[in-house]
DNA sequence: TTGTATGCGTTATCAA
DNA sequence: TTGATAACGCATACAA
């Protein structure tokens, strides 16, 4: 059994005193202030910090200065946990963790419920995080709002912030549900319905737009049963069950579609196994397509065919733009627009005769 | 577009002024100091605070109670996002997240490199963390020792900390692998191999230990063949590779084995993909079985047969473990064991004739 | 029952 | 070229 007693820690006083010199010469040595020193003080003081270990403390430095080289990350799911239960979610982190730590920075997960700007805001400032990143805030929230005006460091994933003069990170939904229903129509299909996932969150309310504007331009009619609805994100926990049940309604309608274009590969699954159930192949009597391009989607079987997001990408862009802005450069409070990509697996097929 | 500007944080003294008392007054009354005050000025206080969005800084408050309301977690992968790439760290992280959250804590993924405890070590201290979770350390490393010399609150998980007076969280691997080696035997196995992913692992590194001892209790005689190794952590992303490798060169042995237990279940993925390529059936010919029972599991084809180990509620525990630490309760420098279970699926059938 | 003074470890300002 | 000193915002011991 090792010691235990809690070392005290050495500080900058420890250093000056065994170099010899003041704490303000430290603090400026050590820091590499351009102000010029002597060859030998800096050396002594060097010297010392080493044989001493001495490490800056980053709260007090923090405090000092307001920077303590964190992002955090913020989402509003009702369980903090299910970002990670979320594909999504892990593979975007993958990126923010990433990009964080390549400039020196630790990535905080933090969630604090949030009721509206008024009584949450505050909350988030002056809790040893220099900037947030927000991921897919709930389209009724005021989160960015709130947290912007507060003059805090932002960046929205997934979610336009320029109409606050906040800079985000998004994808191409109008050009991934086109490659979709592009994919759909070379394969023959006229009677392509859609299923989304969580009809508050931009993403997937503007995919379901972009569905039916493309549609509307291709003049493929989309009866109004044809578009259907799982949940919202408080839900998560359900949503698998209500994919399935959504799907299951659809595909149980009088007419029932050759293809299905859904808002995510979770939902995507759940409506393959609602196939499976009835009886109705895939692809042979029904394709479906993802988004998102999870791990869900090579482990499907069959294996989707879906549209990709480049999630890691996305996540490491977003803590690079968030980590110059709290350096306090300025980012344009413009979206960046990432590309999407058809992948093409095995849920898709000919339209059947 | 909103405001911009970086609005002054209110402070403790605004409030004092406001409720014309003194700081301290309100720093007591805010904190629920057991002194009794006037419910008139403890009115006055709370008031002005609430009219004021009063938020006490954390970083103030952590310079000086040395307390930052947040746990690190830390881990050693070569790229810091691997934690994520790999479902056992993104499974372990929902539970911590859960757990810390419930306490009021908030979860920083802090990875710094780590050379050896003399020059690492005080890199850890004072960074506005305040204790830390360390993920399977490499059985070489002298983190868990460094870590704990320096007096910082810690729990090591999947890995063992008693040697050093550090509790842990861990899962019983002999029970582990006797589930998995007596599910084989009972459906009539004899051959049986072992596949171990990270060598450099204490988990792997045990059930390999508990693999031999166990198949030689029951008399099982294993050549030194049936026994392979991957890698080791670091080589996280061949890892698949290396798997498939070492099971591919196990399965073209002139006597090959009829089931084959592994540590994790990516390997066993890895292995099944290498006996479809050499066209032996799983489970008619082979069978395979996994452990954890992270996501790969349910989606393989086949769905493995696995060890299921309570992963979200070690990490809870170990959250909640360590958040006691913190608090200055004393905990038990003990392991606290979890046990496994087996999860039959179809990727183990009856020994081929 | 309340207020004053001090220190936590840094860094920035300014005078020497 | 260097060093004292004053904040940063809070909490604690002690005085009133």
């Amino acid at each position: 059994m090792l010691k235990t007693e809690k070392q005290k820690p050495v500080t900058v006083f420890d250093v000056a005193k065994r170099a010899g010199v003041g704490k303000s010469t430290v603090s400026a040595v050590l820091n590499g202030s351009p102000a010029p020193f002597a060859e030998s003080t800096r050396k002594r003081i060097f010297d010392a910090a080493r044989e001493l270990r001495y490490q800056p403390n980053a709260v007090a430095r923090g405090l000092r200065s307001q920077r303590l080289n964190s992002v955090g990350v913020t989402f509003h799911y009702a369980d903090p946990a299910w970002i990670l239960a979320d594909y999504y979610g892990t593979t975007l982190l993958m990126g923010i963790v990433g990009g964080a730590h390549a400039r020196g920075y630790s990535t905080t997960l933090f969630h604090k419920p949030w009721r509206d700007a008024e009584r949450s805001a505050a909350a988030f400032r002056g809790q040893g995080i220099d900037g947030f990143l927000v991921i897919a805030p709930q389209s009724h929230s005021d989160m960015v709002e709130g947290l912007f005006s507060l003059g805090i460091p932002l960046v929205v994933i997934s979610h336009p912030g320029d109409e606050y003069g906040v800079p985000s990170v998004i994808v191409d939904n109008a050009k991934g549900v086109r490659l979709a229903v592009d994919h759909l129509i070379s394969l023959g299909h006229e009677r392509i319905a859609h299923v989304t996932d969580f009809a508050d969150l931009y993403d997937c309310a503007d995919r379901t737009e972009e569905f039916k504007r493309t549609t509307g331009e291709k003049a493929l009619s989309i009866p109004p049963e044809y578009v259907g609805f799982v949940g919202n994100r408080m839900d998560f926990g359900a949503g698998d069950r209500a994919g399935y049940l959504a799907a299951r309604r659809m595909l149980t309608l009088p007419r029932r579609p050759t293809a299905i274009v859904t808002t995510g590969d979770g939902v995507a699954v759940s409506t393959i196994e609602a196939a499976r159930d009835l009886r109705i192949k895939v692809p042979g009597e029904l394709s479906v397509i993802g988004f998102d391009d999870n791990i869900l989607a090579r482990q499907a079987s069959p294996p989707l065919t879906t549209v990709r997001q480049p999630l890691v990408e996305m996540g490491r862009a977003a803590a690079q733009m968030l980590i110059t802005m709290i350096g306090g450069e300025s980012v344009p409070p413009i979206a960046r627009v990432f590309e999407p990509e058809l992948v093409v697996r095995e849920s898709t097929g000919p339209a059947p005769a």
